[in-house]
Formats: structure tokens, sequence, C-alpha cells
DNA sequence: TATTGTTATACTCTATAACTATA
DNA sequence: TATAGTTATAGAGTATAACAATA
């Protein structure tokens, strides 16, 4: 366990994290903002997958999925296929112009990386990427633990928004 | 230097950290958000200072600045005070309010922290912070080389959009 | 009746550009 | 002429809510 000016400090960083994060979207090409790239990257790592799926890798709603899948499929990146399971569901697949544009912002970031982190040891930038990937963990293990919840968490798992129920 | 598959995962790790910060939006008090959460939290850890300085700390445009700063003005959470060296400069002071706030906030967050890393050990927590202030650092250092420039860079390293030059 | 995905709406954050008042 | 700060506008990301089609 940590004190509480660690934490404070932590929050700091995170905030200041956002001017890299900037960076890196600068640059995109400019057809290609930041929800596409993370569509392309994520299909392009793991393949097929219906949107629902997607919805819960991007750790964003359903609605903001669709949105982006919906832009990246107006420029031919990726195909919406029937879902033979399931007709409500949709399977997202990557196109060869998709993998082509995920190469091409793969090389882009991949680049400034490599310029940026050029004095950082192989060591040192594995042990960020452990990190990173545990603090996702350490909030994802915790969606049925939502924050200071006086009130027994009647809580929504899903990537979505809750249908009324009339 | 690390190579380009550590790199890839790297960003991937950068893209799946929304999630987290939006975690951390989700607490704040509606009145308070993001930007005005930045603006007091630097106040506080760093005391007066001007426009400029908070807009280089904040790293985003001075416009944006101003936006974040008003908004807290409104709310009395901050003055702006005149600078008796420069008339056209604004000193951005933090009222008790501010600092109530501030306290408010603060708590919100180390404690939601202090929940989710609960299993971290208080190095692990040190070495994420210094990996992170190191990542903040290299782009930093690196505005006089933005990226993938073939032409000779006409940097401009202030935090504000350019005035015309007629 | 519940679920998958879409769309409409609203809010936050950001940058660019133009404007003002000083310097 | 240049700088400090403001405002107007536009673009991206997100969530909530309502909807259609299917389960």
């Amino acid at each position: 366990m940590a004190d509480k000016a660690q934490y404070e400090e932590l929050i700091r960083q995170f905030s200041a994290f956002g001017a890299v994060k900037r960076e890196l979207g600068r640059i995109m090409p400019s057809d290609c903002p930041g929800g596409s790239a993370a569509v392309l990257t994520l299909l392009g790592r793991y393949g097929d997958m219906r949107m629902s799926k997607l919805a819960e890798l991007l750790a964003v709603d359903m609605s903001v999925t669709s949105r982006h899948v919906a832009h990246v499929a107006e420029r031919g990146w990726i195909e919406r296929l029937p879902d033979p399971a399931d007709k409500r569901s949709r399977i997202v697949h990557l196109t060869p112009a998709g993998q082509a544009q995920l190469d091409e912002l793969t090389g882009r970031t991949t680049q400034l990386l490599a310029e940026r982190l050029d004095d950082w040891s192989d060591d040192e930038v594995s042990q960020l990427i452990r990190l990173m990937t545990r603090l996702r963990a350490s909030f994802d293990d915790c969606r049925f633990t939502p924050a200071r919840s006086a009130a027994p968490p009647v809580v929504d798992q899903s990537t979505r928004t809750p249908a009324i129920t009339t």
C-alpha cells in the first residue's frame, strides 16, 4: 500500500500524460483519428470480432464503438459481416485496405516512440508496459466495485446503455 | 533501444489507459470537470502563477487554459489578480473555497486509487510514477524536434496560437 | 421480455484564428 | 511590432437515452 502523497503524485502524472497522447494523435493521418486507429489496432491484433467484443476491448460504450466502426467502414478499412449465429449481431472484419492503413499507423507511431524514447533501455520500456498493463487490470477487475458506493451497487458490467425496463 | 514489437505494445497500453482516465473522471463532482481539477491541482502544488505559466504546466494552448480558468473563477475557486509587473498579465490565485474544493478532489481520487491499487506495493507505485514522469520528460524535451520533420522545423515552443504576422 | 446494434443529443476537451489591451 | 490573454468556431471523444430488429 502506498501513501496518500504517492497517489496524489500518480494522479498528476496521469493528468500530464494527456500531452503525450495528444502528440501521438497529431501524427495520425487526418482521416484516421484516434478512435479509428484503436479499432484497426484491435482488429489487427485479435482478428474478427463482434461489435460487443470490440466495445469491451475499447472499454467504451457500444454507441461509441458503433460510431468509430462506421467511420472506418466508410473508408473501406473494415467490413461488417453478418453473424450466422445471431442475426442481430455483426462481425467486424479488417480488409486488406484496413491492414495497409494499420501498417501505416504502426509505422508512424513506432517511429515517433523510437525517436522520443531513444535513450530508454529495453528494460525500462518493458517495465512501463508491465506497469501500465497491471494498472489497467487493477481497474478492470473492479468493475464490480464502483467507487464509493454506499448503496449496494446494482452494477452494469456491460459496455452499453441499459435499455429502459418498462 | 527497444524493438518495434515493444513500441506497438506500449501504444496499446497508452490507448487502453483512457479507460482509467475516464473512471477517474466519473468520480469528479459534476461542476468540476477534469480541466478545472487540473487547474486547481497545479495551483495547489506550485502556488500563484500567470496564465502563461499555467498553460505551460497544463501542456495545452493558452485558449484552453483561459476557458478552464474562467470556469473555476465563476465558481469562486480562483481569483485573477492584476500583475503589477505587466498590465497585460494576470496572476491566478487559489481562494480558500478553491482549496476546499481541491481537498475534496484529492480525497476522492486518492481514495479511488487506494481501492484499485490496494494490492500494489509501495515500490511498484513509485516505479510507475518514475516511469511516467520520465515518459513525459522524454516528450517535453523534444519540442524542438517535431516528429518526422523533413523540412527544418520552424518551431513554436510557446503554448499559444501564434499571432498572424501581417 | 431481453439483447444487439444504431442513431440523436449533449457535454468536455482541444486547437486554430481573430481580437483587445498592453508592452 | 510583439506579447498576454480572451473569445468564437470547429473537430474529436464520450455517455445517456431512445429506437429497430432479432432472440
